[in-house]
RNA sequence: GGGGCGGUAGUUAAGUUGGUUAUAACGCCGGCCUGUCACGCCGGAGGUCGCGGGUUCGAGCCCCGUCCGCCCCGCCA
């Protein structure tokens, strides 16, 4: 009987010293191979393990004479008897305290010379399009095999946690009615009706308001994506989000199931305790206190809005500037910053992709309390006075300033203040590294370049109640009930609750100058559904890649993503995307126009 | 749409001011080795220097174009 028909016994990552005496049957894959002559090791692989065969000829000579001909990447099975390697157990393998004295072996099938080396433990030995043209040999690596675990856990655990909670699992379409506004959309071409377009969904955002009209009451969804946007570390143009809607919703009652799924996620994935309730703040004390509105609180060193101080300050960089900020870096943190490396921070705040700040003020304070530089040499001693204690300065502390207009300020000094914590250590001994955080109450509108306000959440999103009567009078002032959750910075989630009047909404729409035609074209059904006694509802979307990517410490999202696609939108193992034929496209009443001479394909 | 970094052996990288036969490590192939665990030792094979054009007596190196990968800005509820 063949081995395949045996049935593996154990796989490769559970034997132990207890084992030893028993025959088993591995499956796996030739991990990495020593040849001492008379006497081979092999490490097998799978995907829960590793294991340490020795062949040797007394030990079996059939088996011995397969096992000099195994090569990496074999895929293959073995018999024989688990032995307790005593002194010569290897503490640093989980299956390391024994090893398989190979009797019996039946190889399934060979492997060409992989292009670049699976068993690469930690060191990695191939560049990325490599690994993305070999992707199937790529997520055979220890460290993927790893990532994807975690991944499946947390689609586990999301729908146990949510269901326990009185959630419904329910799928809404991918093929949908294309909406201008917002994301960009994937299109797909209707055959049936020619000339018409589906679009992918960017989200199932109308679909599960619809299943509040419906009386669901409570939905999730772990779903699919789809954003024609340009690509980043961090996005991908398909991606999964765990998806919520609540009727007869708070913010509240929204953050107590999601904050109970993180600590579900973190204590049986990680075996993390996160805290019982996490940290709330609202939208515009993260921008006062970090200048972000996903704020990395695991460090201090906060923002300083010391506008006030400043006014006739005798220094004319503060003088006239619409806002002055700073950062105190702390005297025990402050020895790294020398003049040359606070140059190199000059030109950081200077460059465009920071925020293009015109320059950094900085003075270092003496033993004695006097202050360095320019900024102390112009600075009235009064002022000076006033920001120490305005900014809990010591003596040794470094103050570092950025005067210009309310947003560049703070987002130059938000970059500035990441690029300090990698540059000073600032999480060294950290106790909490896993700092949760609700950002509330986000402004309702943000303007364009032209000037006028466009929906920052999406134009369903609800004012706060006492900010309905500013929607006409002062947009730029009403805060909405939308919410993120953050974690170290990372933005891994975001909802709000929804508007359900129809007169709030139709000042919503006025405010982003939407006419009631445009509304109807664009969101009819809605509006139309809304007219059955909608609840009250609200819901948030969290990115389950992103948390994947938190959870596994990857470096980018393309290591907890199967099959992810380049940052041009390419498939490497496929080729995709691929030029269409003419049959193809005639079926679908399409035809290329003005093709740029370079895609024609290769 | 824009800015930056990169592309040299199967892989990862080095390659000086433009100058003889383009290096190293890992991998691969062959030989030796019975306790290795990133095994070791000896030997060997392996190159369209991304692609196209230009400058030059001579280009991996300089110039122009182009393709591909990565990072960022714009963009992205």
């Amino acid at each position: 009987m063949s081995l395949l028909e045996v049935g593996r016994t154990h796989t490769c990552g559970e034997l132990r010293r207890e084992h030893a005496g028993a025959t088993v049957v591995l499956f796996g894959w030739v991990h990495r191979r020593r040849d001492l002559g008379a006497r081979i090791f092999i490490q097998l692989r799978d995907r829960d393990g590793i294991t340490q065969l020795d062949f040797a000829e007394e030990l079996g000579a059939e088996a011995y004479a397969l096992g000099e001909s195994l090569r990496s990447e074999d895929c293959i099975a073995v018999r024989g008897k688990v032995a307790d390697r005593g002194e010569n157990a290897n503490a640093d393998m989980a299956t390391g305290e024994i090893e398989i004295k190979v009797t019996e072996v039946e190889v399934f099938s060979k492997s060409q010379t992989p292009p670049f080396v699976v068993a690469d433990d930690d060191r990695l030995d191939a560049g990325e399009n490599l690994r993305l043209q070999y992707r199937y040999l790529d997520l055979r690596r220890p460290v993927m095999q790893h990532n994807f675990r975690v991944r499946s856990q947390i689609g586990y655990l999301t729908r146990k946690s949510l269901a326990e909670a009185g959630f419904y699992e329910l799928e809404t379409p991918y093929m949908v009615k294309y909406t201008p506004g917002g994301a960009r959309n994937f299109l797909v071409p209707s055959r049936i009706h020619p000339g018409q377009f589906y679009a992918l969904a960017e989200s199932p955002q109308i679909y599960k308001q619809l299943f509040m009209v419906s009386g669901f009451d409570k939905y999730f969804q772990i779903t699919r994506c789809f954003r024609d946007e340009d690509l980043r570390n961090d996005r991908q143009p398909e991606f999964t989000q765990i998806d919520v809607e609540m009727s007869f919703a708070t913010p509240e009652r929204i953050f107590a199931p999601m904050e109970a799924l993180m600590r579900t996620l973190w204590k049986e994935i990680l075996d993390v305790e996160l805290e019982d309730t996490f940290l709330r703040m609202s939208w515009d004390e993260a921008m006062a206190r970090f200048g972000s509105d996903k704020p990395d609180i695991r460090f201090g060193l906060e923002l300083n809005d010391v506008t006030e101080h400043v006014r006739d300050s005798g220094f004319k960089v503060f003088d006239g500037a619409e806002c002055v900020s700073g950062l105190c870096v702390p005297a025990d943190k402050a020895g790294g910053l020398s003049r040359k490396v606070i140059d190199n921070l000059t030109e950081f705040v200077k460059q465009r992709e920071n925020g293009g700040a015109k320059g950094l003020a900085w003075t270092r304070i003496g033993e004695d309390g006097t202050w360095s530089g320019a900024v102390g040499k112009n600075v009235r001693p009064e002022v000076q006075a006033a920001l120490t204690e305005a900014m809990g300065a010591q003596p040794g502390c470094v103050l570092m300033f950025i005067a210009d207009g309310w947003h560049t300020t703070h987002t130059v000094l938000c970059n500035l203040r990441l690029h300090l914590r990698d540059q000073l250590n600032l999480l060294e001994g950290n106790d909490n590294p896993w700092r949760f955080l609700w950002v509330t109450d986000f402004p309702m509108f943000e303007q364009n370049d032209a000037g006028q306000f466009v929906a920052a959440h999406h134009p369903f999103t609800s004012p706060r109640d006492e900010h309905v009567d500013m929607l006409v009078s002062d947009p730029a002032a009403v805060r909405a009930k939308a919410y993120d959750l953050v974690l170290n910075g990372n933005e891994i989630g975001g909802g709000s609750i929804r508007i359900h009047r129809s007169d709030v909404q139709a000042k919503v729409f006025t405010a982003l100058g939407l006419s009631d035609e445009e509304a109807q074209f664009k969101f009819g059904f809605l509006l139309e559904a809304f007219k059955y006694g909608p609840p009250p509802h609200g819901g948030i979307a969290l990115g389950l890649d992103r948390v994947a990517m938190l959870m596994t410490g990857a470096e980018s999202l393309r290591d907890v993503i199967a099959f992810p696609k380049t940052q041009r939108g390419q498939d490497l193992m496929t080729g995709a995307p691929t030029i269409a034929d003419d049959p193809q496209l005639a079926e679908l009443y399409l035809t290329h126009r003005d093709l740029p001479a370079s895609s024609t394909d290769e």
